[in-house]
DNA sequence: CAATGTATGTACCGTTTCGTACATTAGCGA
DNA sequence: TCGCTAATGTACGAAACGGTACATACATTG
């Protein structure tokens, strides 16, 4: 094979392509080589740049979580009344879920073993806590117009909405297949969409 | 190794153990050898009953969609008040989730594998009916009192309340890693049940 | 333009892992 | 009790798989 040298080429298309493996075969279930071959270059980069199997995983597993916090930040939904900026905050994560259906089966691939990677990485520490701070302003809102209710907190919305969003990616085929509703179809997409924002509204209004 | 022959405790045993191995380790993560030593037969029953791996991950899936069916069949929620019932519904598919954790994660091993080996289990195809005509009960009682809205159907409600369960087990290492809360503990589980009891009424009646 | 370290390619090794050939035993019916 | 079949145990093979030794080419710098 001849081609230019680009270390950083090299690097991300390694990741790039061990992302869809290992989100579609499992860790345990992706092949060194089948990474390798889906990529321009060889097995041989895998260990000079990430050490080996679970290296790879590793920064495969980082990278996939700095996207997702990156986008998280641009939520800002702080210029929203509060009823409003939930039901956007809600309808956001929903897009960004389904449109990142790699990153979910990363997540539950990652929760099968237990988050014994994820452990690993250092930068993976402290990630929740953007999308916490934004909801927690709003609830604060909410609660002193009195328009929300006080009981629950950031987490427990966030709870919610994520157990609803992963759900529609990392479930489908069992749900399809048990209930004859396609998930990912647009029409059932766009309702479903729609139906978080009123379970979420519904849910805090409610006192 | 000395013992009495005893084809279906042999059977059973290793259905058993390997629900445990597949669910612990995922389908390419689990070694046939490993689930053989866990039980007190050896690995040649395996290809002796189940023909292979694969033959045994399609007995495991059976197993247990049959055990969960079969405890779907005991809501009977047709003697409480809709709101009741449903409040009722949620709660109780809450502590089966909960109450097993192997199952569940079954489901997310076959989902990464979308849905390929349960495709293959004709006994699993129409086994989402019980749970869906409980609630669809349910819902028609509510509308026709007008107590419950009546844009949503029983796959909807259905969906959110799973979505909401199995969130608690499936992703309590990665969550419970990015957001310090154990969902597994008994505070926060009996927390997050009442949460969801109020999750699914407060939507429902309001309209 | 030489020299040096980074980057890459090839071929191979040792182990693991699924699967099987073959032997053997327990128990049941005749 | 004898024989036959279902059930079980043992030992091993072939391929897959993660990983590595070794050779080499590129590019940057002095």
């Amino acid at each position: 094979m001849v081609q230019s040298r680009d270390a950083e080429r090299t690097r991300s298309e390694l990741i790039e392509v061990a992302t869809e493996v290992f989100s579609e075969q499992g860790y345990s279930g992706a092949r060194v080589d089948e990474i390798a071959e889906r990529t321009r270059t060889t097995k041989r980069m895998i260990y000079y740049y990430f050490g080996g199997k679970e290296g790879l995983f590793l920064a495969v597993l980082e990278a996939a979580y700095r996207r997702i916090r990156d986008l998280e930040q641009n939520l800002h939904a702080g210029d929203l009344e509060p009823v409003d900026a939930i039901r956007r905050i809600a309808e956001l994560t929903f897009d960004h879920h389904v449109d990142h259906p790699d990153f979910i089966r990363l997540v539950s691939v990652e929760n099968i073993h237990r988050g014994r990677h994820m452990e690993k990485v250092e930068s993976l520490r402290e990630l929740g806590a953007p999308a916490a701070t934004v909801l927690e302003d709003v609830l604060a809102r909410g609660r002193a117009s009195g328009e929300l209710r006080a009981d629950v907190d950031a987490v427990d919305v966030h709870m919610m909405i994520s157990a609803y969003c992963v759900f529609q990616v990392a479930n489908s085929a069992t749900f399809g297949f048990l209930f004859g509703r396609d998930m990912l179809a647009p029409d059932v997409r766009e309702r479903n969409r729609r139906i978080l924002g009123d379970i979420v509204v519904g849910w805090l209004t409610a006192h």
